[in-house]
DNA sequence: AAAAAAT
């Protein structure tokens, strides 16, 4: 099951020394740790840009005094990024240090010590006060790509566990088994010297998972939906002490082509047994229609918000390259990016569809280049291998399907290629034979290059345009995001592409 | 028409 070796919990050490400088090219580090990621770039959580980290200084939240009310965050203006509705009359102070928290010693160990952290980065400074001060109140809460949504949940969840009962009492649900792995990697690491117990409820392939599996005693659970869902119904995942529950990327999950369905009855369900059940919605993403029905799932919530203009997109430089057909779609990624081998980091391909992605692989594969490819028709022992591989350095160059378009985090990755642009399909209610013109899924579209340039390290992304259809779904993304994609002059010039990668800082 | 999860 899980990390049960309660380690006695031995005095919080003092705040480790300052972390190395982070100056090496990602080339060197690459080099030298094989096996290992390379040290965060910054102390603060899974933290902000240098920059940011330098003059963060986080003040008091303001006191809401009535009903409903807009605080500003008084950051310096230009970072005042983040915007929180809270309601009630309960006083939020902003976490300037873990310590302010409350928190257990053993978990605050696992901060510095496990997690390398110094102080809260902004939106844990902001989120944890709400999350963890009764009443518990539920919260929506956005933030930035690789702002560290996953350590405030990972907290909120280890912080609010009794040790003492030895059932399940927090549960996060994610829309991938990828992600839900991902996650249960960093509670375990987070909360290694609290003993407390977690599971990944994700669904295993062959004979492995009896009929009869015995009942859930872990207090933390991670998983996706479905294994969630069958545990509960065959009463092996018992919610009779349950606290929080929080669902990861959690716009996907309430929307209707997401998981509506099956995230309302889990909610149902829990709140039918706690009745005060705290939930949690994180995501980099709330879309309007959304943001609207997930304010009527939680009941007395307090909100953070960030502007969609300010989200995410400064850290990872943007280029569209203009490509006559589809076999130069093919000829760019390999003869003008992939050729570049060792001087890039980790890249990641994003198509829309299974065959698409099948294809690439194979005529990438002919080129002669290594490519390893991830979807959801691959078996879940293929995924996770794949997964792996990736993640310990092993393959450099990985197509992917959205199954990894949110929340995957490798942070050599800093170059990510739109193979395909991102389609909304979701056209409902059309007039039968109205066609309507394709939008660009522009959520999506965030989430994938999120995928690059992690934690305010350099990134880029190359989306290849083919049609017209393409042209005007990039012009729609430009305009949305109120955000210039630069052009590659030229699909035929090598030069081009080292031009548009040293100024993104990647070479 | 897509993907994902799972039945």
């Amino acid at each position: 099951m899980s990390d049960n070796a309660a380690a006695p919990a031995p005095e919080v050490e003092k705040k480790p020394s300052p972390p190395p400088e982070l100056k090496r090219s990602w080339g060197d580090e690459a080099e030298e740790e094989d096996d290992k990621l390379p040290p965060p770039p910054s102390p603060i959580g899974e933290g902000p840009s240098k920059s940011e980290v330098s003059e963060l200084d986080i003040e008091t939240l303001k006191i809401d005094e009535s009903k409903k009310k807009v605080n500003e965050f008084l950051e310096e203006p230009e970072d005042s990024t983040i915007e929180a509705v809270t309601t009630g009359e309960t006083p939020y102070t902003s976490a300037a240090t873990f310590e302010e928290l409350n928190l257990s010693p053993e978990l605050l160990k696992g901060l510095y010590v496990e997690m390398k952290f110094e102080k809260p980065s902004k939106i844990q400074a902001i989120s944890l006060p709400m999350i963890l001060t009764p009443p518990y109140k539920d919260l929506i809460a956005q933030a930035h790509n690789g702002s560290g949504k996953t350590t405030c949940f990972v907290l909120g969840m280890l912080s609010r566990v009794d040790p003492l009962i030895k059932a399940p009492q927090a549960l996060c649900i994610c829309p991938t088994r990828e992600l839900s792995i991902q996650n249960i990697e960093v509670l375990e690491k987070m909360g290694k010297y609290t003993g407390i117990t977690f599971e990944c409820a994700v669904p295993v392939d062959s004979g492995s998972e009896k009929f009869n599996r015995n009942p859930v005693f872990a207090q933390v659970v991670i998983g996706t939906p479905g294994t969630i869902k069958r545990w509960m119904s065959q009463r092996k995942l018992s919610v009779q002490e349950m606290k929080v529950l929080v669902f990861d990327e959690a716009d996907h999950m309430l929307a209707k082509d997401g998981f509506q369905d099956d995230s309302l009855r889990i909610i149902r369900d829990i709140r039918k047994a706690q009745r005060n059940a705290q939930v949690l919605l994180f995501s980099a993403t709330f879309d309007e229609n959304v943001k609207n029905f997930v304010s009527k799932v939680v009941h007395d919530y307090n909100q953070l918000f960030v502007k969609k203009e300010e989200l995410s997109l400064e850290s990872v430089k943007q280029y569209k390259v203009f490509c006559p057909d589809e076999q130069i779609k093919i000829r760019v990624i390999g003869e003008r990016i992939l050729e570049l081998g060792e001087k890039l980091g980790q890249i990641i391909i994003f198509v829309n569809s299974k065959k698409s992605a099948s294809m690439l692989h194979t005529a990438l594969v002919e080129l002669g280049y290594e490519v390893t490819t991830i979807h959801g028709a691959l078996n879940h022992e293929d995924r996770d291998k794949i997964v792996k591989e990736f993640k310990d350095n092993l393959t450099k160059v990985l197509i992917s399907t959205d199954v990894l378009a949110r929340g995957f985090d490798q942070q050599r990755v800093n170059l990510v290629i739109n193979f395909d642009l991102p389609i909304k399909y979701d056209n409902t209610e059309q007039p039968p034979g109205r066609r309507v013109p394709r939008e660009p899924h522009f959520e999506v579209y965030l989430h994938r290059i999120g995928r690059a340039g992690r934690f305010g390290r350099k990134g880029a992304v190359f989306n290849l345009i083919m049609t017209e259809t393409d042209r005007v779904l990039m012009e729609k993304i430009e305009r949305y995001f109120d955000s210039p994609v630069t052009e590659v002059p030229s699909w035929k010039s090598e030069e081009d592409f080292a031009v548009a990668l040293k100024s993104a800082g990647l070479l």
